[in-house]
DNA sequence: CTCCATGCAAAAGGTTTGCACTCCC
DNA sequence: GGGAGTGCAAACCTTTTGCATGGAG
C-alpha cells in the first residue's frame, strides 16, 4: 500500500516538511480534528508552520480524497483522516463527541432511482445522533448539570476520544 | 394540526411580528435557506427586522425542533423548515443544490447495538452526494466549463430549486 | 533555475454577544 | 409594569486571500 507521501508525490505535489507534518498529525485511525487542532499539533513538531499552510494542506488532502471533511455540529469543520475506510459517524448531541461506525449491516442504503431527481449519486454520508455514555450519565443525574439541554456548542469538546 | 405560532405560544414564547415573519418565510415545503436569505426575505415584509433577531429566532426554532439545521457544503448553515416530515437530502457536489428525498424504501437504517459504543441513538441524518442534472450536463460538455472539478464552493448557488 | 509552496497579515464571511430601548402579555 | 424580545454595532471565530520570500525538484 502506497503511503500518503507517495500519493502526494504521485500527484505532482512537492514534498515539504509542512505537508509531511500535517500528514503525520492526521495519522490516527479514529481521529477528528479541527483545523486549529491540526495547527496546534503540527506546531509541536514544526513551530514555524503557519495557519494558512495548514488550511491549504487540508484542502489539498480533501481534494485528493485522503481526508474527509465533516461539517459537524460546531462552527469549525472537522478533518477525518480515515477516508480510505468508508465509514459513518455517531455524534453526541450534547458534547460533540464523535465515534466512527463501520458501514456494516444496515448499510445497503441506496437511493431508489425514482427519488434521484435526475442526479447521479456518487456517495452517501450517514450520521447517527445521540448521547454518549458520559453525557447520558449526566442527564439522568439532574443534580449536577442544570439545563444541560440547551445548545452548549461552546462547551468542552471531547471529540478527541472519537 | 397546530400551527407554528400556536406551538410557539404553547412554549411560552412571545408572539412578535419578527417571529411571525421568520416563520412565514420558512413556510415552504422543500426550502433550504441560509440565515442571510431568511433575513433578506423577512426584510421584504418587515424592513426593520435585524440580523440578530433572525439568528435568535432560527436558533429557537431549531431548539423547538420546528426547523432543522443543515451544516451543508458551504460555510453558511441552511435552515430546513420541513422538520416535521423526516426526510433526507440529496446534494449536488458541484453547485450545492439540495433536494429532499423521503426516507422510503431502504431506509431501515439502524445502528446495530454492537456498534453503538454505549450511545443512546435518537436519530439519523442521511446525505446523498452527487451531481444535479444541470451540472451533469456541464460536466459532459468540456467546452464550456474548464476545471469545474475544483472546489468551487464560492460559485453560484442554485440551492433555491431544492 | 523555476515555480510551487510558505508565512505573514489583512480581509472576508458567518454567527454571537452586550446593552439600552421597546412592547407583548 | 415587568421582563422577554429587539436593534444596533462591535466582537469573535473560522477560513480565505495577496504578496514577497524561500526551497523542492
Amino acid at each position: 500500500m502506497t503511503s500518503l507521501l507517495d500519493r502526494l508525490r504521485a500527484r505532482g505535489l512537492r514534498l515539504t516538511a509542512q505537508r509531511r507534518v500535517v500528514a503525520e498529525v492526521l495519522a490516527g485511525e479514529h481521529l477528528h480534528l479541527t483545523a486549529d487542532e491540526v495547527l496546534a499539533r503540527a506546531t509541536a513538531s514544526l513551530p514555524e508552520i503557519s495557519r494558512a499552510t495548514v488550511y491549504n494542506t487540508l484542502r489539498e488532502l480533501v481534494g485528493l480524497g485522503e481526508v474527509a471533511e465533516l461539517s459537524g455540529e460546531g462552527r469549525a469543520k472537522l478533518y477525518d483522516p480515515n477516508a480510505h475506510a468508508p465509514h459513518h459517524h455517531l455524534v453526541c448531541e450534547r458534547c460533540g463527541a464523535i465515534r466512527d461506525v463501520s458501514p456494516s449491516g444496515a448499510d445497503a442504503v441506496a437511493l431508489p432511482a425514482a427519488q434521484r431527481h435526475g442526479f447521479s449519486v456518487s456517495g452517501v454520508a450517514i450520521v447517527f445522533r445521540g448521547l454518549c455514555p458520559a453525557c447520558r450519565a449526566q442527564e439522568s443525574h439532574p443534580g449536577s448539570a442544570r439545563r444541560a439541554a440547551s445548545q452548549s456548542r461552546t462547551a468542552r469538546d471531547p471529540r478527541r476520544l472519537a
